[in-house]
DNA sequence: TCATGTCACCGGACTAGACCACCGCCCCCA
DNA sequence: TGGGGGCGGTGGTCTAGTCCGGTGACATGA
């Protein structure tokens, strides 16, 4: 409550331009509304003694990410609060939090098993290589909303087995580990459901589900090899679309 | 075939940085490898008569774009070719292309509609106001894939009906009417076969799809509201997931 | 009253340097 | 023969300017 202006350690590691970026962003996320202007460039290089340059790269970047517009010949705006560009690598807890509803969950099984090498494919590990298995239920509002089958390679995660299976995997896998996901691939497909998950899930046996796979990685290292199917009558994918790529032409 | 060297023109409006980005993505997408570097920064400037931030500049653009990677102490080096970090929008003629199958389709009907209301809700125009329908099958190396549903407001592209069903509509809409969709959005969810697209698609009438709902804009104006059944035996989306974002704690 | 032109301020572009940390290689010394 | 240190090249950061074109408010004049 002392520093009640911070502002840029120039002695600090941390570059300056990502000092600003942090300043900028926090003041964003504390008070300012949406369409409301931020101080002129020239102003904040001034204000916090740095050039204008530098000001720039912490702007380019707020605006790279979505959260300030610039307006030229006007000035540097926060922007609206838009939908994710990009579908996030979230869990199903913070996936169901963000549609608004509650979720839990019911553990079916979580084992050490042996990779088979169709499994080993998926998750880059050796053929029968130790893997931790997790089954679970996921619920949505106490209603059966998805089965997620989710396997991780034991090495990364010693010990896990033993502890059971936490309420939040990925936050877990943070905690505990250290291991926090950077990046990952997903495949989407319609089918009927294997019927013993039709009982499970509350619906017909030959009920549509949402197939999901998904590769979950930390930087280089795959971590997870998730395969759900979500309910098709309670569950609906979203997402944002860009512009196609310009075709590469030789005389433009 | 006179400029062997096309190098960077000072005079030209187009921004230094973007003409040199230009020339850089042309010589990644004409020559050079996935993993061989371009040359420094410093030769860059120094061959190009620029300064080093402009340089900057562009690399920064074509890193973002993820076609170049920065290794620091050691150089810029062409990113490996990776799927797109997002879903384009793109038609069905060129998300065949790029799955290696050839598109082609059949006009089922393309007519003047007057909106009904839920339509005229998806297609932010007026209930009650022309709207361009056209419905077609679509079809994979000669199998069919899809029923699409398109429908455009017809003030936006006059004349369309009267012309006939175009081979590629985004590609007509860009020739004919200068419109180029520059963002989107889509739901997807699974579903069983309308019973009327069945036989159509060469399936069971309680057959399993893919239904995706797009929105496509052109700046702010909507442009585009279509439906399309895709068959989940043929049919499978991929999307690369980001990391999720960092939840905004007041005091971390 | 209303149109027009001026002007201050904004972001956009660009320069020509500087110093730093990092990386890989090569040479020299143990 | 093997290990370590030095060195040159690389990207990372940063400065202190300049000039340009777009924007909007304000003053001025018809």
């Amino acid at each position: 409550m002392s520093d009640e202006a911070p502002g840029i350690d120039p002695t600090s590691s941390v570059p300056k331009h990502l000092q600003l970026k942090d300043l900028l962003g926090r003041m964003i996320a504390d008070g300012l509304q949406p369409g409301s202007p931020i101080p002129s460039e020239r102003d904040l290089a001034e204000q916090y003694g740095l050039s204008r340059m530098t000001v720039r790269q912490a702007i380019n970047a707020l605006v790279a990410d979505g959260r300030l517009e610039r307006r030229l010949g006007r000035g540097t705006y926060v922007a609206q609060p838009k939908m994710d560009v990009q579908i996030r690598l979230v869990g199903f807890t913070e996936d169901m939090r963000r549609r608004g509803m509650t979720a839990s969950s019911r553990t079916l099984s979580f084992e050490r098993i042996h990779a088979s090498s169709a499994l080993a494919a998926h998750l880059e590990v050796e053929s029968g290589e130790p893997v931790v298995r997790l089954v679970r239920l996921r619920y949505a509002d106490g209603i059966p909303m998805a089965i997620e089958r989710t396997h991780l390679p034991e090495r990364l995660v010693p010990g896990l087995v033993e502890a059971g299976a936490p309420e939040s995997l990925y936050r877990y896998l943070a905690e505990e580990y250290g291991i926090v996901l950077t990046w990952g691939e997903q495949s989407i497909e319609a089918a009927t459901t294997a019927a013993e998950d039709a009982p499970l899930l509350g619906i017909r046996s030959d009920g549509v589900v949402l197939v999901m796979a998904r590769r979950s990685f930390a930087e280089d290292v795959q971590v997870e090899y998730a395969t759900s199917a979500y309910r098709a009558d309670r569950y609906q994918l979203w997402v944002p679309l860009a512009q196609a790529a310009r075709p590469i032409v030789r005389n433009p």
